[in-house]
DNA sequence: TTGTATGCGTTATCAA
DNA sequence: TTGATAACGCATACAA
C-alpha cells in the first residue's frame, strides 16, 4: 500500500483550514463560498485521493464484497456470472474479491476466512459448497446470497427455473419429429438438493426431460440416459465426459437421433464424439446444450438453453447489497432461462 | 464490513493481558508461558479474527493488488493469467482486485483510480492501454507489472516468445507437407509494439509466418495472408471473425490446405467456417491455433501453441511482489510455448 | 518479559 | 459555519 500522497490533513493544512472542513466540502455540508475555493483548489493541488482503507476502518465499511466461485476457469459460467458482478458493483463503488473453492469444503473455508479477515462487506457463493461455511459469516455477522444453488435457506437466493428451460429444450427437439432422444446431464444423485425446495437443478433437468418424453408420448428408454458428472474440476473444463457418453449413445442398436445435453462443456464432448464418428450435425444429430457459454463458439453453432448469466450476477449483487443496507435478506428469484436455436438442431431424418 | 466481534483489546482484556501482548503472541516475540496460555485461550474464546483493514491502514500494506485484465469474458486466456494470479497470491497472504478495461483507456483510468483509492500494494496489467495510466501509478508509488504486452519499458514484464512459437506452428504445418498455408491473425498495424522492444505480439507471429514460408521454400502468396481483429470484445468473443476470413479463403481459386489462425478464438471460427463448408478438418484441411484455451473443446481438438498462462500469471505476481518489498523491478522475462498437437493437423493431401 | 502510549487517515461529535 | 478531538483496530517505540 504505497502512498496516495495526500491526506486529508495534508489538504487541510494546505487550504487553511481543519480536516473536518475538508471533510464538509468532499461529503455535503455547510461550508462557505470561501472556504469551499480554498479546499478545492487545495484538493487539486495536493492530488488528494481519498483512502478507502481508512474509511472503512472507520465506517466499518469497506466497500468490498466477497464472490466465491466454483472454478472460473472450468466453466465459462462462472466467469460470465462474475463479470457481471463486478460491473454491477463497480457503479456502486464496489470491487470484488474472488476466490476459487474448487469444490472443496476446506479450501472454501479458507476463503471466507479470508474473506472475514478482510471485513468484506457481503459474500455472493456461486456456488457455496457447505453449510457451516456460512454459518461462519454469519456468525460475525456478514450478509450473503447465493446464487444458482442453495446450500441453506435463511438468506437471498437467485437461480434460474431449470425445469422450464429444460421443458423448452425437450418441446423443441419432439416439435422437430425427434423420436428418440438422449440425455446427457449431471446425476442427481451427485449433487445435493437446494435447501427450502429439496429439488437441486439436476433434479430440474432429468425431470423436465421425462416429462418432456411423456408430453411428446414417447417412452422412456433407460440406455438413452446418460448421468455422469459435468467435468472434473481439475482438467481445466474439458467435455470429456460429453464424449464418453456420446461413444457410448452412438454405439447403440438404434442410436438417438437428437442428443440434449444439460451444460455447453458437455456438449462440446458431444459434438467431437459425434465429429469423430464422422457423422453430421444436424443431418445425422441434433444437439441441445444448456448455459449459452462455448455454443457460439462451437461447430456447429450449438442451440442452447441461455441461462441469464448477466441478470444472476446483477440480481445477486443487488440482493448483497440490499443485505449490506439492513433491508429483509431472504428472497428467493427465479429466473427465465431462453432457447436460443442456432444451427446444432433440424428436424429429425 | 460487518462484525468479526473480537479485536485485540478485547483479546486482551479477557485474557489480563495488553494488546502487545497478544499481539507478540501472534506476531512473535518474547512471552512467558503463562501469559501466551492465557492469550491462546482467550484468542479462541472470543473467536478473534485479525482486521486486515486496521492492519493495512497502520503497516501501509493491503495485501491486496489490482489486476487490470482487457476483457475477462471474450478470451479464455484472461481468465487463466486471472485465475493463476490468484491462486499464487493466496499463499503469499494477497487478494486480488479484478478490472475490465474493455481496451478503453477512459475505463482504464476508472479503474486505476478505484485500485489507487483501496491502495493496492501493486498492480498487474493483462494488458495495460494507455501509458498515462501506468504514470498515474508510479506518481503515487504503487509498482505495477506487464503481462503479455508492455506499454512502458520502465518496469518488469513477462512474455511468451511469440516468434518462436509460431516458428514451431510453421514447422508443424511445412513438416506435414502443407504447401498453401494461410495466416489468420491480429493485424499489426491495429496493435502497438512493445514499448522498449519496437515489436508486438502480432509484429512477432506474422514474420514468423513468413519466416516460416521462407524456411519451407514456399512462396508468400497476400491472398493466405487474412489480417484483423481477434474479436469485438463487444461481443461476447464469437469466433466470427474467423469465420470470415475463413469464407474468403474457402472461396479462392486454389484454397489452402492448411490455416494457422493465431488465437484459439479465431480458430474457432475458422473450424465453424470449414464446417458449413462441409469440409473435414485435418482430412481436407488442417488447422492450427494459438493459446490454448478453447483448443480441447473444439471438433476436432485443435492443434495449438500453448501459452503458459499459470506461469504468466505466476511470474508476473511473483514480480510484483518483488517490486512491493523494494526490489529492483525492470525484469523482463520471456516464456517459452509448447506445441500441442491434437486433432486438427495431419499430412497435406 | 510486559505495558503504555501514539499514530495510521478518516468520520463524527461537540463546542465555539 | 468552523475547529478540536476522540475513536476505528492494530503495530510499535519506548518505558518499566
Amino acid at each position: 500500500m504505497a502512498a496516495g500522497n495526500s491526506t486529508l490533513a495534508g489538504v487541510a493544512k494546505a487550504a487553511g483550514v481543519s480536516t473536518a472542513t475538508v471533510n464538509r466540502v468532499l461529503k455535503g455540508g455547510y461550508v462557505s463560498d470561501k472556504a469551499r475555493r480554498a479546499v478545492e483548489a487545495a484538493l487539486r493541488e495536493t492530488g488528494y485521493r481519498p483512502n478507502v482503507v481508512a474509511q472503512a476502518l472507520k465506517t466499518k465499511r469497506s466497500f468490498t464484497i466477497g464472490e466465491m466461485l466454483t472454478a472460473i476457469t472450468v466453466n465459462p459460467f462462472f466467469v460470465n456470472v462474475a463479470h457481471s458482478v463486478e460491473e454491477t458493483a463497480m457503479v456502486e463503488g464496489y470491487r470484488t474479491f474472488i476466490f476459487n473453492n474448487g469444490g472443496d469444503a476446506g479450501l472454501e473455508r479458507i476463503g471466507v476466512e479470508r474473506f472475514i479477515a478482510h471485513r468484506v462487506d457481503a459474500v455472493l457463493f456461486c456456488t457455496a459448497v457447505a453449510a457451516t461455511n456460512l454459518e461462519r459469516l454469519e456468525e460475525v455477522g456478514i450478509p450473503y446470497v447465493q446464487i444458482e444453488r442453495a446450500r441453506v435457506a435463511r438468506t437471498s437466493f437467485v437461480r434460474v427455473n431449470n425445469y422450464v428451460g429444460a421443458r423448452e429444450a425437450m418441446r423443441h427437439l419432439a416439435g422437430l419429429g425427434h423420436r428418440r432422444i438422449a440425455f446427457v446431464g449431471g446425476d442427481p444423485a451427485l449433487h445435493q438438493a437446494d435447501a427450502g425446495r429439496g429439488r437441486s437443478v439436476e433434479d430440474d433437468r432429468l425431470q423436465a426431460y421425462l416429462d418432456g418424453l411423456g408430453e411428446a408420448g414417447l417412452p422412456v428408454d433407460q440406455s438413452l440416459i446418460r448421468l455422469g458428472r459435468y467435468y472434473e474440476i481439475s482438467d481445466g473444463g474439458s467435455g470429456v465426459e460429453g464424449y464418453r457418453h456420446t461413444r457410448v449413445l452412438l454405439d447403440l442398436p438404434a442410436r438417438p437421433t437428437a442428443i440434449f445435453a444439460t451444460c455447453d462443456v458437455l456438449a462440446a464432448g458431444v459434438l467431437q464424439a459425434i465429429y469423430d464418428a464422422r457423422l453430421r450435425v444436424p443431418a445425422d444429430i441434433s444437439v441441445v446444450g444448456f448455459d449459452d457459454t462455448l455454443a457460439f463458439n462451437l461447430a456447429p453453432a450449438l442451440t442452447t438453453v441461455a441461462q441469464p448469466m448477466q441478470d444472476l450476477g446483477r440480481i445477486g449483487f443487488d440482493m448483497a447489497l440490499a443485505a449490506i443496507n439492513g433491508e429483509p435478506a431472504n428472497h428467493e428469484v427465479v429466473l427465465p432461462s431462453r432457447l436460443v436455436v442456432r444451427a446444432s438442431t433440424a428436424p429429425a431424418a
